[in-house]
DNA sequence: TACATTTTTAATCATTTGATTAATTCTCTT
DNA sequence: AAGAGAATTAATCAAATGATTAAAAATGTA
């Protein structure tokens, strides 16, 4: 009975801050959030936001830089793993990001609006090219993908599958009057077939192209 | 050599805030552009905005719902033709949206973060029971979907491929250090196996369903 | 031309918003 | 308990920003 049933007060300012902060951030958008709006969601005085991180940018910039941190974690190894197959790892990214998206539905929006926005910042911020092109996995891609197609095409499947059911969520559940916990149906729905579908699409035959590469598993 | 080169001043004032608008909304969204960056970039003194729109809101409001609008013109009719088979209309949607996101780049994000910050507003805006649900293509979408699969899934494969890699543009450009005109030339080829690789999802099997359907083309 | 209406401009207002300051309270060490 | 440093608060500042106003310029009309 004397147990803490929830953690809000437990945190330290500067946690709450970057808790709200991060939420906020997320839901509208740099620009559209008010440091006002963080401070009375965190619960804790204007000042302190500036006591702590010196200015919204500086916030900001903290909670973008583990976001995308976040956002790649536990992918680089994986993608280095020289024993899993192809579709192993592509099991793996779709049960990662499906989780993810599914616990903050916010993400995959804003990553790819702040993405747009600051394209370079962002880019090096998730060392993409460490993560994702020099990987067995993205080896794994060029060898399967047929010819005549470009491997980035079938990565950007994988990810179109992946992520994009998430961006276009309120779309969805509206459009198709699909409550909040069907939605997760869907989604774990799609998580089992994602590798069935993504193995197709690899081994569609291109037109014009004779001798297409047959996906060996 | 009397003729227009371009168009810049041949606009009535009007038209000319509302093109400055379109492309600076689309670019930075609602909440990041300033009135006066609209007046800087229409050329014109920043009271008539006012003058003609009342407020930056409902300037936004008549942008948006333009916006809204050619997203799905042009989508009805063909959606709605009981004489095309459901591999046709894909290849139409694909062309319409690939052709539309090659143009207007910002597109994509901006209309699926405006979804996210006001869903019903939007969904209304755009029309989707009608555009969508209640047509022939989705009708052909739920024949074609195999037992086990939600045909909502189906048609979010589609859009998935069609839209996400316009969204993920300059993640794509930047990581896989693909110029711009490389990326048309990879959209282009999208383009054509968008349909195969749709007909090829709706063919893979689900596990632990034995009867599932053989796409009838 | 003379007049009325519409369009445009410069100046200004009022509010919002990020940030700072100076005083107060809290916490910990000795 | 006393004092020092850290944390918190209320009040305020300065700049940005959406909007308005009153005058001037342009346009059309009789």
């Amino acid at each position: 009975m004397a147990k803490k049933i929830k953690t809000p007060d437990d945190l330290s300012t500067e946690d709450k801050i970057k808790e709200a902060a991060r939420t906020i951030f997320m839901q509208k958008g740099y620009s559209a959030t008010r440091t006002r709006d963080i401070a009375e969601a965190a619960d804790i005085n204007l000042a302190l936001l500036n006591y702590y991180f010196r200015s919204k940018e500086k916030l900001f910039d903290i909670i973008m830089l583990e976001i995308m941190q976040q956002f790649v974690a536990g992918l680089k190894e994986s993608f280095q793993d020289e024993k899993t197959s192809l579709l192993e790892k592509v099991q793996t990214v779709a049960e990662k990001y499906t989780t993810l998206f599914m616990k903050i539905p916010d993400l995959p929006l804003f990553v790819l609006g702040e993405i747009q926005a600051r394209p370079e910042e962002m880019a090096q911020k998730m060392n993409l090219k460490e993560v994702v092109l020099n990987t067995s996995f993205f080896r794994q891609i060029q060898e399967a993908t047929p010819e005549g197609i470009h491997p980035i095409n079938c990565l950007l499947n994988l990810l179109s599958l992946i992520v994009f059911p998430f961006a276009a969520s309120p779309l969805i559940k509206i459009a198709g009057q699909i409550p909040p916990e069907a939605f997760q149906i869907l989604m774990q729905q799609r998580l089992q077939m994602i590798p069935l579908w993504f193995d197709a699409m690899i081994n569609t035959k291109v037109p014009g192209h004779e001798s297409n590469h047959q996906n060996k598993r």
